[in-house]
DNA sequence: TGGTAATTACGACTAAAATCGTAATTTGCT
DNA sequence: AGCAAATTACGATTTTAGTCGTAATTACCA
């Protein structure tokens, strides 16, 4: 039996891991920079954050040259699980349907993305039977 | 024009909170009894938290008696949109179809659940037009 | 009326997250 | 070799969330 660390991610640290997985790996600078867009902090900042994120075992670093890169090492799909589930917890009563009533409620998906919702809910429906 | 305090619970707000919903009204008391169910720390605690949440305007109370009876100050669905938005945006790249895809895809639904969704987006294929 | 039990008020403490300044290190260049 | 620019390392500080102990207040009832 592994010992799974329960480690989730903060606030900022799921901004930066965000800019990871898009990218699939970048330096601090590189971060940092994307970072700017939509807040305000020095680098150093985001430098100890990243740091920090790789003790906690967030992300992985290749530390042969200089200038560190580093990548992500969790999963967007297990993260958006791991949230998920807790605010359905916590915020849902426990129902998904909740959520998901809410999410089409209030943000407008395209005719195109509805489709694509509606497939699913039918190869759901088929696997059930 | 209005100055809206931006008041993000934490998610300790947000336990109580949802004890607030399902019941309406509350004292600290009945609260703090439903929490022991799934956690455990003291009174004064649960009471505190209350105290500073009516300060930030989450929640109002009657203290014309000496038991303070509080009540929610945000509704349930506003503030879940606001975790739904928050969450959209980092983490699931600004799709909220994205998040609805994996909710649906993670958690299995009822048959009578998916029904629900599927004539919901009906609905909005049809306002669409 | 006085004592006891429950509640609220208040302040202090701890832990975690986020921020940043400064020193040390590395690299590239002249 | 030695300087300049960029990066990392490290430690200090601030802020926020959560925790709780203790004192003050209130209400009830024997």
């Amino acid at each position: 039996m592994t010992l799974i660390k329960h480690n989730k991610p903060t606030e900022s640290e799921l901004e930066i891991l965000q800019v990871l997985w898009n990218k699939e790996s970048a330096t601090v600078r590189t971060v940092h920079e994307v970072l700017l867009k939509t807040k305000d902090s020095g680098y150093t900042t985001t430098l100890k954050l990243m740091q920090i994120m790789f003790e906690k075992g967030l992300v992985t670093r290749d530390d042969s040259n200089k200038t560190h890169i580093y990548q992500p090492a969790v999963s967007r799909e297990k993260t958006q699980k791991q949230f998920l589930n807790r605010m359905i917890d916590t915020l849902f009563a426990g129902s998904s349907t909740n959520l998901v009533l809410q999410a089409l409620g209030g943000h407008a998906a395209s005719e195109e993305e509805l489709e694509k919702i509606q497939s699913l809910i039918n190869d759901l429906k088929k696997g059930s039977k």
